[in-house]
RNA sequence: GGGCGGGUACCGAAGUGGUCAAACGGGGCUGACUGUAAAUCAGCUGGCGUCGCCUACAGAGGUUCGAAUCCUCUCCCGCCCA
């Protein structure tokens, strides 16, 4: 690694964007050597999509790989058949092995578009642990103690309340820790609620005999939701591969605090960048805003490309602040005749039932062509092509089907 | 093996004979407002031929005029002691 920098300044280019830096001495001397590392960055695939929050240390090992490291990727296959216990307050369910291997095959694709596949390193914990005998799994069992494992918060606070912990899910810190024994990492990467179980790699790659790795986290990206970490089963997450008006609508919604720390952690805008555009709207000469359509645009660009983030700029703004109807409207085909308005809005799609139907009614969220649509029972008539809209999101276009009935 | 506590709507969690389609919170939806798909406020949130009916409180039986609530058996889960 040559960046033509002196040592303090490379140290401070692989500082940026973290948090917890374990050993920092250790690892400082050797970035100021320019040794070459290994970076170790554990992939859960136990769910398909990768979304914003996974895309902050990613980010960090993409621009580690640019200072010359070597990104090596672990795909949790088998852990993943486990789930992660942290931040859990209950046992998850474990996953087969076929639904983790088509897991990982599309989270690696999207990890791609952050981290350049040339020069990384892709490894399946089942490399090792498919061949791994009772004998090497007490081993590595033995390497901790139970009230060592215990320490973990979440498993101090279920023992507390007398919720169960799985046998398995107190492995789990060991068996990620032996991935970095199989690779000889040199770092472990990962977001801050992972110290825990980075920290377990360093003690058992000590028990194997190996020069423990050092450990570098980044923060965790809050949810669209301001309050909770992202998460795809919270609800509150944006998908890398989701579509550009999803992304951008959907960043679009997270509460003004979260601007800069979206703005930091989830786009490639420079620190020097970031800062003055944070005084800007400190003094108030930049608005909320603009500063979050600045950002929504920055992530859909990145993701899919400048053109689609244009678009879906202006088809936010078309859709929310002019109230117009979207440029694309599905279409639903529906026979001719009169209908009872329930039943028009479930064959169109925007009601599971009639009484769910009756009830958007009665709200009055309901608009057929330009008329708000009464919850009066009489049947509604329409020509072919009326527009029916439900809230302020759902919109389709009614076509009549040609074909004439008996 | 013994003791104790549980299984309720999308989730969490009340309810221990009728006024329970089931409190409350979260989530979702809708309305108002808004720079916003935010915040805030309000309403809705099992189904159906809508003042009524049907299905529903782990499952199966039973007691009762009447059960999510009582009894019996079954299945499942948790904690503690050994």
């Amino acid at each position: 690694m040559d960046t033509g920098n002196s040592p303090a300044e490379r140290w401070d280019a692989h500082l940026q964007g973290v948090v917890d830096c374990v050993d920092a001495a250790h690892l400082r001397a050797r970035v100021e050597r320019g040794e070459h590392l290994r970076i170790k960055f554990g992939i859960d695939p136990s769910a398909p999509d990768i979304h914003l929050g996974h895309t902050v240390p990613m980010r960090l090992l993409r621009r580690w790989q640019a200072l010359g490291h070597t990104p090596v990727l672990i795909i949790g296959d088998v852990t993943a058949q486990i789930g992660d216990p942290t931040g859990r307050s209950a046992t998850r369910p474990q996953l087969t092995a076929e639904e983790v291997a088509a897991n990982a095959r599309t989270y690696l694709e999207q990890l791609f578009t952050v981290v350049a596949e040339s020069g990384a390193e892709v490894r399946w914990q089942s490399e090792w642990f498919g061949a791994f005998a009772l004998s090497d799994v007490l081993r590595l069992a033995g390497t901790a103690t139970v009230a060592q494992l215990l320490q973990r918060s979440d498993f101090g606070q279920r023992m507390a309340e007398e919720r169960p912990i799985g046998l398995h899910e107190l492995l789990y810190p060991l068996l990620q820790g032996y991935d970095s024994v199989a690779v000889a990492a040199d770092v472990e990467l990962g977001g801050t609620d992972q110290l825990f179980n980075l920290l377990r790699g360093r003690e058992v790659q000590l028990a194997y005999g190996m020069a423990p790795q050092d450990v570098v986290t980044v923060p965790l990206l809050v949810g669209i939701d301001g309050q909770r970490k992202m998460s795809k089963s919270l609800g509150n997450a944006v998908g890398v591969a989701d579509a550009p008006d999803e992304q951008f609508g959907r960043l679009m919604s997270i509460p003004d605090a979260q601007i800069l720390p979206y703005l930091e952690l989830a786009t490639s805008t420079p620190l020097t960048e970031s800062r003055e555009l944070a005084r800007e709207l400190g003094a108030g000469t930049l608005l909320p805003r603009d500063l979050k359509e600045l950002m929504a645009r920055r992530v859909v660009a990145e993701f899919h490309d400048e053109d689609a983030a244009d678009r879906a700029a202006q088809e936010f703004v078309r859709r929310f602040r002019l109230k117009e109807l979207p440029s694309e409207i599905a279409e639903v085909v529906i026979p001719p005749g009169p209908l009872d308005p329930r039943d028009l809005l479930v064959r169109a799609g925007m009601a599971s039932s009639r009484s769910a139907g009756l009830r958007l009614l009665n709200q009055g969220a309901v608009r057929l062509g330009d008329h708000r649509l009464p919850a009066a029972p009489e049947p509604v008539e329409f020509p072919s092509g009326t527009i029916l809209r439900v809230g302020p999101r759902r919109v389709v276009r009614l076509v009549l089907s040609q074909a004439a009935r008996p």
